[in-house]
RNA sequence: UGGGGGAUGGUCUAAUGGCAAGACAGCGGACUCUGACUCCGCUUAUCAAGGUUCGAAUCCUUGUCCCCCAGCCA
C-alpha cells in the first residue's frame, strides 16, 4: 500500500462504519436516517454537524433522511420555528423530499400504544405530585420507591389514562408512568412519565389534546412508524438507549431502530445551548437570532458564511465519542477557503486617508482595467475610475516607518493596484491634533497597469477608490461574541459575564469602488487585502450599503507586529 | 458513593495486532500587482503501570483523570 492509498478518504467515522456493515451483511438494504429538532428555537452550528451527519448519510447511500419535528412539548413550540428550520436545513443544502413529518403526527397511534402497554401490565396511571415522584425516585446510589398508585387494575388504569385525556385532570394531577424497575440503577428505568397532563394549544392540533407524550416515548416509536434504521442522538442520550429499547421490544412495532449516539459540537468563544441562546435574544445582548455575530444558521448565513463552507467544516471535524472543543479558526478558515475560491475581488476602503496626485489633471479621470479574480480569468474583468484625488487605507501611511513596512511613506513609492505608481511627496497634517490630513504623491505615467517600463519593482501594493467616484457605505467588523475561550467554564459566574463587549465594531465613513452599486443583498464579494464581505441582507439599502465582514484574510503582517 | 461513556501533538481526526498519518494552529523559507492565495521545510502525541505477543495506540489486568444521568424538557 502506498502513501496515496494509506491516506485517501476511505477512513470513515465510526457510524458510516456501522451503516456499512449493516448494508454488507444484508441487515438493511439501505439506512434511513432522520433529523429530529424540536421547533423551540433557531437552528445554530451544533445542529448543522447533525444535519450534514443524518443527510449526508443519506445521500451516500442514495437514501432519505426524514425532517421529522419532535413537537411534543407545546408550552414551547411555535410554527415560527418550523418554518425557520426549514428554511435552514435547506439553505445547508438538504431536501427530504416527501418525508416531512411531525411527531405530533402520531399522537393518536401514539394513545393507542400506551393503551397496549397498560393492557400488558407495563404502564399504569400515577396520582403522585411532581415533587412526590421526585423523591420517590431515589438518588444516583438509592434505589427508588415504588408508587402507591402502580399496582392498579389494568382496567382501571384504561379508564383514569381515558379521562386524562378527556380532561377530567388538571395540570400535573396524573401521569401516565411506564412500569419497569425503581430499583435500576440508570435512573431513566425508573418507572418514567410518558404522558402528562398538559392543557396547552398545540401548534398543530390546536386543543384536540391536552396530554402530552414525554421525549424517550414518543422518539423511538416515531423512529419504528418511520421505519428508520439508524437513530442518530448525541451522548447524553446514551443513558437513554436502554429505554428507547424498552418501549421498542415491549411493544409490537414495525421495525427497531438502533440508537447511536455521537459527541455535540462544542466551539471555543461561543456557547451552544438553544437555552442561552435564546438568552442572548431576549436579554437584548444581540439584535436577534440572525445577529451576524451568532452562530446559528440564520446569523451565519446573514454573516456571509456559505453553505459550502459550513458543509466543508461538519464533515472536517469528523465524528466520535469524545468530547471535544474545535477552535474557532477551524470555522473560519473553513469560510475563507471557500470564498477565496468563489468571491469576487473589489476595492474597499474602512479608514479612508485622501491622496492627492500633484501631477495629475485636475479635471481628468480615466478607467483602469482590474480582474475580478486574479487566480480564475474566466471570472472576467471590470473598469474602476482613476483621477487626480483619491483615497487609499490610513494604516497603509506611516510617517516613520520601519524597514520592513511596504507601504507609503514619506519619499517611498507604491503601486496602487491595477493602477500607477505613486511616490509621497509630502504630509499634511492637523496643526492642532498632529493627525495626518491628506498626503501628496506624484505618479509615474509611464507606470499605467501597474508595471514600469524601466523595469524596477516596488514592494508594496496598496488598494484604492477614486474620490470623486467612490460610494459610501457602512462597514460592520464582528469580533468573537465572548471574550474567553470557555464563557461555561465556572459554573460560578454567568456566562454572559464573559460577553466581549468589543465584539461589534460599526465603520460609517468607507469608501467602495462605484462597481458595486448594483450588488444584490448577500454577495460575498473579497475586498482586497482586507476580506471577505457581504451586503447584508437586513439593513442594506441602494441609497445605504451596508457590509458584514464575514472573515479578515490572514495578515502576516500584523501578526508579526504582536 | 450507583449507572453510562471517554482518554492519540496546542486543537480535531485516522491508523481496526505490523513504518503512529492528515487537517487546523505555530515556526522557518520560496513565490507574489492582495504582507492574501499557492508551494516547500520544521517542531510537537498514543493517560499510567503491569501482562499476552516476534511485534500493542489497538488484546488482557489494575489504576488515574474527564464527561453525562436524580424534568411532568428534548
Amino acid at each position: 500500500m502506498d502513501n496515496s492509498d494509506r491516506n485517501n478518504d476511505k477512513n470513515v467515522d465510526f457510524i458510516r462504519q456501522i451503516i456499512a456493515e449493516d448494508i454488507k451483511n444484508g441487515k438493511h438494504s439501505a439506512p434511513v436516517t432522520r433529523f429530529p429538532p424540536e421547533p423551540n428555537g433557531f437552528l445554530h452550528i451544533g445542529h448543522a454537524k447533525s444535519i450534514c451527519l443524518n443527510f449526508g448519510i443519506a445521500e451516500e447511500n442514495n437514501a432519505c433522511c426524514h425532517l421529522r419535528f419532535d413537537d411534543t412539548n407545546p408550552s414551547k413550540e411555535e410554527a415560527a420555528y418550523v418554518e425557520s428550520i426549514k428554511k435552514d436545513v435547506q439553505w445547508l443544502g438538504y431536501e427530504w423530499g416527501d418525508n416531512l413529518f411531525f411527531a405530533s403526527d402520531y399522537f393518536d397511534r401514539l394513545y393507542d400504544y400506551a393503551v397496549e402497554l397498560i393492557r400488558q401490565d407495563k404502564a399504569y396511571v400515577c396520582d403522585l405530585s411532581a415533587e412526590e415522584i421526585r423523591e420517590y425516585r431515589g438518588t444516583l446510589t438509592e434505589t427508588g420507591k415504588e408508587s402507591p398508585y402502580r399496582n392498579r387494575a389494568i382496567e382501571e388504569n384504561i379508564a383514569l389514562f381515558h379521562e386524562m385525556k378527556e380532561g377530567k385532570f388538571e395540570t400535573g394531577s396524573h401521569v401516565l408512568r411506564a412500569k419497569i424497575d425503581m430499583a435500576s440503577p440508570n435512573l431513566n428505568m425508573r418507572d418514567p412519565v410518558i404522558y402528562r397532563i398538559l392543557k396547552v394549544d398545540h401548534h398543530r392540533t390546536g386543543s384536540k389534546w391536552c396530554i402530552y407524550p414525554m421525549y424517550d416515548y414518543t422518539h423511538c416509536l416515531s423512529d419504528a412508524i418511520e421505519g428508520i434504521t439508524h437513530s442518530l442522538c448525541t451522548l447524553e442520550f446514551e443513558d437513554h438507549r436502554p429505554l428507547y429499547d424498552w418501549f421498542l421490544d415491549t411493544l409490537k412495532t414495525p421495525c427497531h431502530p438502533r440508537q447511536i449516539e455521537f459527541a455535540r459540537l462544542n466551539l471555543t468563544y461561543t456557547v451552544m445551548s438553544k437555552r442561552k441562546i435564546l438568552q442572548l435574544v431576549t436579554g437584548c445582548h444581540v439584535t436577534g437570532w440572525n445577529d451576524p455575530r451568532m452562530l446559528t444558521i440564520s446569523g451565519l448565513r446573514r454573516r456571509g458564511y456559505t453553505p459550502a463552507s459550513i458543509r466543508n467544516f461538519c464533515s472536517e471535524i469528523g465524528i466520535g465519542k469524545k468530547e471535544s472543543w474545535i477552535d474557532m479558526g477551524v470555522l473560519e478558515n473553513s469560510v475563507r477557503n471557500d470564498l477565496n475560491d468563489t468571491a469576487p475581488r473589489v476595492m474597499g476602503v474602512l479608514d479612508p486617508l485622501k491622496v492627492i496626485i500633484t501631477n495629475y489633471p485636475p479635471e481628468e479621470s480615466e478607467e483602469i482595467e482590474a480582474q475580478n479574480h486574479p487566480q480564475k480569468p474566466e471570472m472576467g474583468t471590470r473598469r474602476i475610475p482613476f483621477s487626480r484625488e483619491i483615497y487609499i487605507e490610513r494604516s497603509d501611511f506611516m510617517e516613520d516607518p520601519p524597514k520592513k513596512f511596504f507601504r507609503l511613506g514619506p519619499g517611498r513609492e507604491v503601486r496602487l493596484r491595477y493602477a500607477y505608481f505613486i511616490t509621497c511627496v509630502s504630509v499634511i497634517k492637523d496643526k492642532d491634533t498632529g493627525v495626518v490630513r491628506e498626503i501628496h504623491c506624484t505618479y509615474d505615467p509611464t507606470t499605467y497597469g501597474g508595471n514600469a517600463p524601466d523595469g524596477r519593482k516596488v514592494k508594496g501594493t496598496i488598494h484604492w477608490v477614486s474620490a470623486a467616484h467612490a460610494l459610501s457605505c457602512e462597514v460592520r467588523l464582528y469580533d468573537r461574541l465572548f471574550a474567553v475561550e470557555n464563557p461555561d467554564a465556572d459554573k460560578e459566574v454567568d456566562f454572559k459575564e464573559h460577553l466581549n463587549t468589543d465584539s461589534l465594531t460599526v465603520l460609517t465613513n468607507c469608501l467602495v469602488e462605484p462597481s458595486l452599486r448594483q450588488t444584490a443583498a448577500g454577495t460575498s464579494l473579497q475586498f482586497e487585502r482586507q476580506g471577505y464581505f457581504c451586503l447584508d441582507i437586513e439593513d442594506s439599502k441602494p441609497d445605504h450599503l451596508v457590509f458584514n465582514r464575514t472573515v479578515g484574510l490572514r495578515d502576516s503582517w500584523a501578526k508579526a507586529q504582536g
